[in-house]
RNA sequence: GCCGUUGUAGCUCAGUGGUAGAGCACUUCCUUGGUAAGGAAGAGGUCGAGAGUUCAAUUCUCUCUAACGGCUCCA
C-alpha cells in the first residue's frame, strides 16, 4: 500500500499502481469523468499513469490552467490524427497547446491545405472523439525510436529524438495514431465534445524563416458545446473594441493607399487626442527637468555609422537617399541627433542630468506582413527623451523615469502590463550587442536593483536587449490577444563613447556620460491604438474628440442651444450643436454611438430658466444644471484628467 | 518577406459569364417632436489595378496591390 496526500493534507492509502483516475471514483463517479490529469508530487502526470510510492495528488480538472492545457494538446494529437486520416503521409513537428487552445505544425509535402479542408477536419475528429479512444502511454528506448520514425521517413521527429536521451522517450498513441511525446495526455479522447479549427496559418521550422515553411493548423476545443459557443461570443464582443474597427468609427485616422501602408492619416479627432497627450507629456516632462528639441527627420549615413545602428537596424530602415553624392537616411530613432546636440556645447558637471525630450517623428521599413492597424506602422510618433547623466546618478534618473510610467499608467488606468527587464546574450557579443561583456554585466545589475528598490514586479528576458545595453519594456495586449511593447527605458552605455560625449568633473577630468532612453508614452500610433482598445473608444472627457454636444429639442431651441455652444466654446470645451432638424430620440442616439461623453438637451424649459439638462454618455439623465455650474465641473473633471469612474 | 484568406456605394454586406442591389449615412422636401432610430423623394459604384481566356468578364485564369489571420521581426 502506499499513502496519497490530499491538497487539503488528508492522505490515504491505495494499492501501488493505483492511478490518479482510480483515486477520483474512489471519491466520486462525477469527479471521475471531470478529471483531465494530475499533479503528482508536482509533476502533471497522465491521470491513468500508475502511481508506485506515496505521492501528493491534486486532480487536475478543466478548471485548473494545467487540466485545460492537458485537454488541448491532447486535442492537437486528436487533430493530428485526423490530418494523417485524410492526409496520409503528412509529418508532424510539434502541436503544443497555447493561451487559447492549440496548434500543430504540419509538413504536407506538395500538398496544400485551404480553409474548406477545415470543417472536413472538424468532421473526422469529432468522429474519432466518439470513438472515446484512450490515450496510451508507453516508454521506449531510443534506438526503437529512431527505427519507427526512421522507417516513418519522418526527419521532424528524428531531429527532437536527436536532442533527447535514452531513458526519458515516451509514444502516446490515440486510435490510429502513434507521436512521439513527453504527454502528459486527458485519459480518452471522448471528453472533447466542441472543436473549432480556427485557422490556417505558415509557420517557419523552429522559426527560422531560413527553414522550410511548415503548416500551422490552429483550433480550440472544449469539454461542453457550451463553452465553445461561449468562447465564440466573447471573440465577437472583442472585435467590437479593436482599435482599427474604432478608428475608423470614430474618425480618428485612416489610411490610404496611394499614401502608402504602414502610413497613417490622423483625422481631426485623432489630432485632438494627440494633441492632448502632447500636452500632458510637456507638462510632466518639463517638471521633470526635460528640455525641448526638435530634430530633422533625415540625417546622413555617416551619423548612423557612428551610432552604430546601421549595422544592425538596416533593414528596419528605409533605403537611403543620394543627395549632392552623400547618403541620406530617413531616421528611424531620434537618439544620434539628440546626442549631436549634447556634443554642440561644452558640458560640465553641472549641466548634468541633461533632459532631451522630443515628439519624434521616425520611420521604419516594417516589413508588409508585420503591419497592424495603428499598433505597427512604418511612420511614428515617439514620446522620446535622452538623459544624459554620470554614473552617480544614474539610479536616481532612471528611478524617476521609471516613476513617471506608473504616474502616466494610473491616469490612463492602465493595469494590465508586465514589466520585462532584457538581458544580452553572452554568446552574441560582438554580432547583436556591443563587446563589452563587463559593461552589460555592471549596467544589467544596476537596472535590476532599481527595479528591487522601486519593489516593481518584473520578468527578466535573455537575448531581447537593445544593441547598446539592457532595457526595460512593459508589455501590453490588443483587444485580440497581440502582444506588443508599449513603452521602453534603455540604458546606453555604448552610444557615449562612439560620439565622443564628454562633459568636465567636478575634479576637472573628462568623462563620458551614461545614456537612457525612454519612452513612457510609447508612440502616438501604438498608445493612441492601445488607448482605444482600452476605453472601448469611450474616451474620458479630457482626451474626447468631442466633448460636450447641444441637442436642442427642436429647432424654435437652436439660437439658445447656440448661445450655450459659444460659452462653451470660450471655455476651451469642445463642443458642438447638433442643428439636423431630428427628434430628440434621433439626436440623442446619434451622440450615444459617437460616444461623446455629455449632451445637453435644451429646450423650453431650459431657455425659460437658462439651464441645461446634463445627459453622460452611457448614463443618462443628470438631471437640470446651470451652465455655470455644468461647466465648472466639466473643466474640473478635464483639468485632473479624470477617467469616467472618478467621476460623480 | 513567407503561408492562408479577402477586396462590390462613405459604412456594413447581398449578388451575377450578358456593364449591379439592400440597410445605414448623405442631399432635398414634409414634420418641430422632451432623453437611444418620424416620413417621402433623390443622388451616389470603370464591382482594388493590369493582362489573358471568351462574341461578351464585376463573375473564369494569371500578375500586381492593399487589408485580414498567423510565422519571422519589432516601439
Amino acid at each position: 500500500m502506499i499513502n496519497i496526500t490530499f491538497p487539503d493534507g488528508k492522505v490515504r492509502s491505495y494499492e501501488k499502481g493505483v492511478t490518479a483516475l482510480d483515486i477520483a471514483k474512489s471519491i466520486s463517479e462525477g469527479l471521475a469523468r471531470k478529471v483531465l490529469a494530475a499533479n503528482i508530487n508536482g509533476q502533471v502526470w497522465d491521470a491513468t499513469r500508475p502511481i508506485q510510492d506515496d505521492a501528493t495528488i491534486k486532480l487536475l480538472t478543466w478548471d485548473d490552467t494545467e487540466g485545460k492545457s492537458t485537454f488541448w494538446h491532447s486535442s492537437a494529437h486528436l487533430m493530428a490524427e485526423a490530418v494523417e486520416s485524410l492526409f496520409p503521409g503528412a509529418k508532424f513537428w510539434v502541436g503544443p497547446a497555447v493561451e487559447n487552445g492549440f496548434y500543430y505544425d504540419i509538413d504536407l509535402g506538395d500538398r496544400q491545405i485551404v480553409q474548406e479542408d477545415l470543417a472536413k477536419l472538424e468532421t473526422k475528429m469529432a468522429e474519432l472523439a466518439k470513438q472515446n479512444n484512450p490515450y496510451v502511454r508507453k516508454e521506449i528506448s531510443k534506438v526503437d525510436a529512431l527505427k519507427y520514425f526512421g522507417d516513418k521517413g519522418d526527419e521532424y521527429k528524428l531531429d527532437l529524438l536527436g536532442g533527447l536521451s535514452d531513458g526519458s522517450i515516451t509514444f502516446y498513441t490515440q486510435g490510429g495514431f502513434t507521436d512521439l511525446c513527453r504527454g502528459p495526455h486527458i485519459p480518452a479522447t471522448g471528453s472533447i465534445k466542441a472543436i473549432k479549427l480556427t485557422n490556417i496559418a505558415g509557420s517557419y521550422w523552429k522559426g527560422d524563416e531560413k527553414n522550410k515553411q511548415l503548416t500551422r493548423i490552429y483550433g480550440v476545443t472544449f469539454p461542453q458545446q457550451k463553452e465553445l459557443d461561449e468562447y465564440l461570443k466573447m471573440l465577437e464582443e472583442a472585435k467590437k473594441r479593436d482599435h482599427r474597427k474604432l478608428g475608423k468609427e470614430l474618425g480618428i485616422f485612416t489610411f490610404d493607399d496611394q499614401v502608402g501602408p504602414g502610413l497613417p492619416l490622423w483625422m481631426p479627432n485623432g489630432t485632438i487626442i494627440i494633441e492632448e497627450l502632447e500636452k500632458l507629456a510637456k507638462e510632466t516632462e518639463s517638471k521633470g527637468g526635460y528640455k525641448r528639441v526638435v530634430t530633422p527627420h533625415i540625417a546622413k549615413e555617416s551619423l548612423y555609422l557612428t551610432s552604430g545602428h546601421l549595422p544592425y537596424y538596416a533593414d528596419g530602415m528605409f533605403p537611403p537617399m543620394e543627395m549632392d553624392g552623400t547618403t541620406y537616411y530617413l531616421k528611424a530613432m531620434n537618439c544620434p541627433h539628440h546626442h549631436k546636440i549634447f556634443a554642440a556645447e561644452p558640458r560640465s558637471y553641472k549641466d548634468l542630468p541633461l533632459r532631451l525630450a522630443e515628439y519624434g517623428t521616425c520611420y521604419r521599413y516594417e516589413q508588409s506582413g508585420e503591419l497592424f492597424g495603428l499598433m505597427r506602422v512604418r511612420c511614428l510618433h515617439m514620446n522620446d527623451a535622452h538623459i544624459y547623466c554620470s554614473k552617480e546618478d544614474f539610479a536616481k534618473e532612471f528611478k524617476a523615469v521609471n516613476e513617471m510610467y506608473l504616474k502616466y499608467f494610473k491616469i490612463f488606468g492602465i493595469d494590465r502590463y508586465v514589466m520585462r527587464l532584457s538581458l544580452h546574450e553572452p554568446s552574441k557579443l560582438g554580432q547583436k550587442y556591443i563587446d563589452s561583456p563587463e559593461l552589460w554585466v555592471e549596467t544589467e545589475a544596476m537596472v535590476r536593483q532599481v527595479l528591487i528598490d522601486t519593489n516593481t514586479p518584473f520578468v527578466e528576458v535573455p537575448d531581447e536587449a537593445a544593441f547598446y545595453g539592457p532595457k526595460i519594456d512593459v508589455q501590453i495586449w490588443s483587444v485580440i490577444g497581440r502582444e506588443f511593447t508599449l513603452a521602453t527605458n534603455q540604458v546606453d552605455f555604448a552610444q557615449g563613447r562612439r560620439f565622443n560625449l564628454e562633459y568636465t568633473t567636478k575634479d576637472n577630468h573628462t568623462d563620458v556620460p551614461l545614456i537612457i532612453h525612454r519612452a513612457p508614452l510609447g508612440t502616438h500610433e501604438r498608445f493612441i491604438g492601445f488607448l482605444l482598445e482600452h476605453y472601448a473608444g469611450k474616451f474620458p472627457t479630457w482626451l474626447a474628440p468631442l466633448q460636450v454636444k447641444v441637442l436642442p429639442i427642436s429647432d424654435k431651441f437652436l439660437p439658445y442651444a447656440q448661445e450655450i455652444d459659444q460659452s462653451l466654446k470660450l471655455a476651451d470645451i469642445r463642443s458642438e450643436v447638433d442643428d439636423r432638424s431630428e427628434k430628440i430620440g434621433k439626436k440623442i442616439r446619434d451622440t450615444e454611438l459617437a460616444k461623446v461623453p455629455y449632451m445637453l438637451v435644451v429646450g423650453e424649459k431650459e431657455e425659460a430658466d437658462n439651464v441645461v439638462s446634463v445627459r453622460r454618455q452611457g448614463k443618462g439623465d443628470l438631471g437640470i444644471q446651470s451652465l455655470e455650474s455644468f461647466m465648472g465641473q466639466i473643466k474640473s473633471e478635464i483639468s485632473q484628467r479624470l477617467s469616467e469612474e472618478n467621476v460623480s
